[in-house]
RNA sequence: GGGCGAUUAGCUCAGUUGGUUCAGAGCAUCUCGUUUACACCGAGAGGGUCGGGGGUUCGAAUCCCUCAUCGCCCACCA
């Protein structure tokens, strides 16, 4: 059979997928084993998968790959979220392509449309995920407006209400004029931006007089209610008691005090907008202000505006500057950086309003999950630097803004049965919500058709914050067996930038209806950017398609370059040439195995250097399975792939296959092919989580295997004692070889020609590797010796000296020359361990284990330096 | 304005309690090599006063102070 010399990923990534999902390697149940679960952070079921979705996923598939070696029963939830503002928003865009008003439709039509969207692009995603080498338990797939998730966030709703958490309050909110929605504040983004402020002139009444104030929005000056100045500014006092006159409304306002105001900024004078600020909205509660609302829901003013009702805030911004100028109410216009709040989803200017809506009360929620990660740490975060981040916001939190004035969501189960505000009762069901009515009001006659739901929707937030419960159907059946058995979940892999949206609000949820967390490790992965350091985006042109890469590097490359430079916290500077490193290393893998079983094996007996080759890289494996499971402990993932690639590579590839490769033409004894082959096992098994497709490819070829054998199902190598011993001796022979390899090249000696070598053992080290060394060196005979050889070239490891005899002139000046330099450099070295040693202080504080070591380290100079002067003296 | 974190080789990053192995890894670079697994390869080499400046200590990349630069989070200054 040949083999080709590339692995071709392709046809090994639907194989392998295929057989995996054939044999339901991905699905769990609940058994006698310990579970180890984790639930994706969901995406959004209109989206497509980006690179940040690749890392993460990536990261997760690992995880849960390794579980399922390492025995645990692993079940990866998959899922999308409904995600109402970014899919409602889709949905409304390509219905008005088609010439269809989302206003003309009600909302059953609107929701139909919606469903469709959603079944028709809802699996897209996913689909993407399995190219990816996602194992996950597909037959839990579950979305976030699936019946039963539904359900759940209706029950916890009316649960929260009836225990007086949820309210319903008029406040300030944040208005996105695009979505025509509120939005949380956590939904809010602030950026700088270059604006202007305006230095206004308002008369006071009755007077010629003006008083003269600064503004960024001139357009508000028709939802002014008052002007306010500090009390204690002297500029002012003059004006207590006065009124002053809107310009252009020619309104009667108030001039009232309030050490509100800052009297460094502006004028140290303040117009009062308490319709379209938060402060100007409480300054008014404060002084029984009128509120005057001047917009429209998108944002263009109302017949408060007078001649500029029905134009965006925007545009009246400037035309009202220009109207102000011409009637001279404009002093002065200066440019001004302000924060402007931008919808996270619309990137629309987010304007203060009132409105009324739903909010969660959230000071006595937070109080567990508080405690869960920053004293009992219940819940760690990777890396642990984010808790002083949450900490900072889960102490600060404010009440949650829950309601959406959109349709694509979960409606809240709130039933008006009367005009008034307060008319309205909270139910599960109509049904329910009738009886509570008929109590209430006493009226026995209402009908369902009396009910009026209210018409928002729920954040879906409100939903996802119950995803690690809901999906086990946690939160309708807390008893079930499923949710008995997964939850807590293991780890939550997710990016920082939903830490508050939805980490932390899974943590309270979790304690408030499960009594339990939701999950123990959370990894903050970082952002994927590119090799400018630039953020990845559709405008920038500058991120790939992941689809395009997996199918130029295969799943496997891709894995492993988006990993090999991903530590948790740090962004990932992505750069296609890290897939290719990845693809290289897939090359790699592919053709040890390639060489491997090319070997004709022959019962003959098992060679020295074979067998000391076996035992030592049977140490090293063992030593390196240690460091990757710490590394693993802490979830420091690339420093995992990091150690395999270079046990793979120099350790396995380099050094052992070297070490036990037959001669030309040569057969394999067949206990040195088994052992590599077991030692290849191993490996695959390590490599495994990183690079499934090529591991489970290599699996089946190098030995018969029945279904029940899959990779993927294997046993992880059990932790063994490295033998430190056979480790550190192979390094002073790694060190001597390396010697022959550079005498080789200086002298141009070709592998193929033999060369003697001679040691004078001064150091006494093991001959154990010596038949390693010939073979590696190709040295036809290993001499020990008391005597320095003449004529031969030299190299010394530690204070040895070997020698490799050759025919014809040694050059002389270079040997010196060679030697020279060598005895300099270990003289200079002396010198300041001598320095070190003759400090009476350091003798004297350091602790004996640090003196003695430097004095080893004296020792051993002084050995190497009395070998190299001898030599020296023998040459000249 | 408040807080957090970073700054180590050309690039991306490790460096656990200050002291064997503390100045490291991978990539990139350079040299040599078409040796019978792999040129997506092999064998070697070079490259850093650990951001600057002080301090503590016998000893500092590591602890303290300070300055500089860059990120991120939070905050209602019009």
């Amino acid at each position: 059979m040949t083999i080709p010399a590339q692995f071709d990923a392709k046809t090994a990534e639907s194989k392998w997928y295929d057989y995996w999902m054939k044999n339901n390697y991905f699905h769990s149940e609940p058994d006698h084993r310990t579970p180890y679960t984790i639930v994706i952070p969901p995406p959004n079921v209109t989206g497509v998968l980006h690179m940040g979705h690749m890392l993460n996923n990536t990261i997760q598939d690992v995880l849960i790959r390794r579980a399922r070696l390492k025995g645990y029963n692993a079940c990866w939830v998959p899922g999308t979220d409904h995600a109402s503002i970014a899919t409602e928003a889709k949905v409304v865009a390509k219905l008005k392509a088609e010439g269809i008003n989302k206003n003309d439709l009600t909302r059953e039509e609107f929701l139909k449309h919606a469903w469709e969207w959603t079944d028709k692009y809802g699996g897209v995603i996913l689909d993407q995920l399995k190219k990816l080498g996602a194992s996950c338990d597909w037959e839990r797939t579950k979305f976030t407006m699936d019946p039963d998730m539904s359900a759940s966030v209706i029950k916890s709703f009316v649960d929260l209400y009836n225990k007086g958490l949820i309210y319903r309050g008029y406040r300030m909110v944040n208005w996105d004029p695009e979505a025509k929605t509120t939005l949380s504040d956590e939904e809010v983004i602030y950026e700088e931006r270059q604006g202007k402020l305006y230095h206004l002139k308002y008369q006071i009444e009755g007077t010629g007089d003006f008083v003269t104030i600064a503004t960024t929005r001139p357009e508000t000056i028709l939802g002014d209610t008052a002007i306010c100045i500090n009390p204690n500014d002297e500029r002012y006092t003059h004006l207590k008691g006065k009124k002053a006159i809107v310009p252009i409304a020619n309104r009667v306002i108030p001039i009232i005090f309030d050490e509100y105001v800052d009297m460094e900024f502006g004028t140290g004078c303040l117009k009062v907008t308490p319709a379209h600020d938060v402060n100007d909205k409480e300054l008014g509660e404060r002084h029984n202000l009128e509120i005057i609302d001047i917009f429209n829901e998108d944002a263009t003013l109302n017949s408060f505006g007078l001649h500029y009702a029905g134009k965006d805030r925007f545009v009246v911004r400037d035309e009202i500057a220009r109207e102000l100028e011409s009637i001279g109410n404009l002093e002065k216009v200066e440019n001004h950086i302000n924060k402007v709040g931008t919808s996270e989803r619309t990137k629309a200017v987010i304007e203060p309003r009132l409105s009324d809506q739903w909010f969660l009360k959230m000071e006595e929620l937070a109080k567990p999950a508080i405690k869960a990660v920053l004293e009992t740490e219940e819940v760690k975060l990777y890396p642990n630097r984010f808790n002083n981040t949450y900490r900072h916001w889960m102490e600060n939190i404010r009440d949650w803004n829950i309601s959406r004035q959109l349709w694509w969501g979960q409606q809240i189960p709130a039933y008006y049965y009367g005009e008034g505000k307060e008319d309205f009762v909270v139910a599960e069901t109509p049904a329910d919500a009738l009886e509570l009515a008929k109590t209430r009001t006493g009226n026995q006659n209402l009908t369902v058709a009396d009910l009026k739901q209210d018409p928002d929707a729920l954040d879906t937030w409100f939903s996802s914050w119950l995803w690690p419960m809901a999906v086990f159907g946690g939160v309708l059946e807390p008893e079930n067996k499923d949710f008995k058995y997964y939850y807590p979940t293991n780890d939550l892999v997710t990016g920082p930038d939903i830490l508050f949206f939805w980490v932390a609000r899974m943590i309270i949820a979790g304690y408030e209806y499960a009594g339990e967390k939701p999950f123990t490790n959370v990894y903050l992965t970082g952002l994927v950017r590119d090799n400018q350091r630039r953020k990845m985006s559709k405008s920038l042109g500058n991120s790939p398609d992941p689809l395009d890469l997996i199918e130029k590097f295969g799943a496997d490359g891709v894995r492993v370059g988006l990993l090999l430079s991903a530590s948790a916290g740090n962004d990932i500077l992505f750069d296609e040439e890290l897939c290719n490193q990845g693809k290289a290393f897939t090359n790699k893998i592919w053709n040890a195995f390639r060489l491997i079983k090319g070997w004709e094996v022959a019962d003959i007996d098992q060679p020295d250097y074979a067998r000391k080759a076996v035992n030592w890289y049977e140490a090293k494996l063992n030593k390196t399975l240690a460091e990757i499971e710490d590394h693993f402990e802490k979830y420091r993932i690339s420093d995992a792939l990091m150690a395999i690639y270079k046990l793979v590579w120099d350790d396995f590839c380099s050094w052992f296959l070297e070490m036990i490769k037959p001669g030309y033409q040569q057969p394999i004894d067949r206990t040195t092919f088994n052992s590599a082959i077991e030692m290849l096992e191993n490996n695959l098994k390590l490599l495994h989580p990183f690079m499934p497709f090529l591991t489970e490819e290599i699996w089946h070829h190098i030995a018969e295997r029945t279904e029940e054998e899959a990779l993927i199902i294997a046993e992880w190598p059990k932790l063994k004692q490295a033998d430190e011993r056979l480790i550190n001796g192979f390094e002073v022979a790694a060190e001597v070889i390396a010697g022959i390899r550079t005498i080789r090249k200086e002298k141009n000696i070709p592998q193929k020609d033999a060369i003697e070598l001679k040691i004078v053992n001064n150091e006494g080290i093991s001959n154990e590797y010596d038949s390693v060394i010939a073979k590696l060196g190709n040295i036809s005979s290993v001499e020990y010796t008391a005597e320095k050889v003449s004529g031969a070239l030299t190299f010394r490891v530690r204070s040895n000296e070997y020698f490799v005899p050759v025919t014809g002139n040694v050059n002389v000046e270079e040997e010196i020359a060679k030697l020279t330099e060598e005895l300099n450099y270990n003289k200079g070295f002396l010198k300041s361990v001598q320095a070190k040693l003759s400090n009476e202080k350091f003798v004297g504080s350091a602790p004996e284990k640090v003196v003695a070591i430097e004095r080893q380290k004296e020792a051993d100079a002084l050995a190497k330096i009395a070998t190299i002067e001898q030599s020296l003296a023998s040459l000249k």
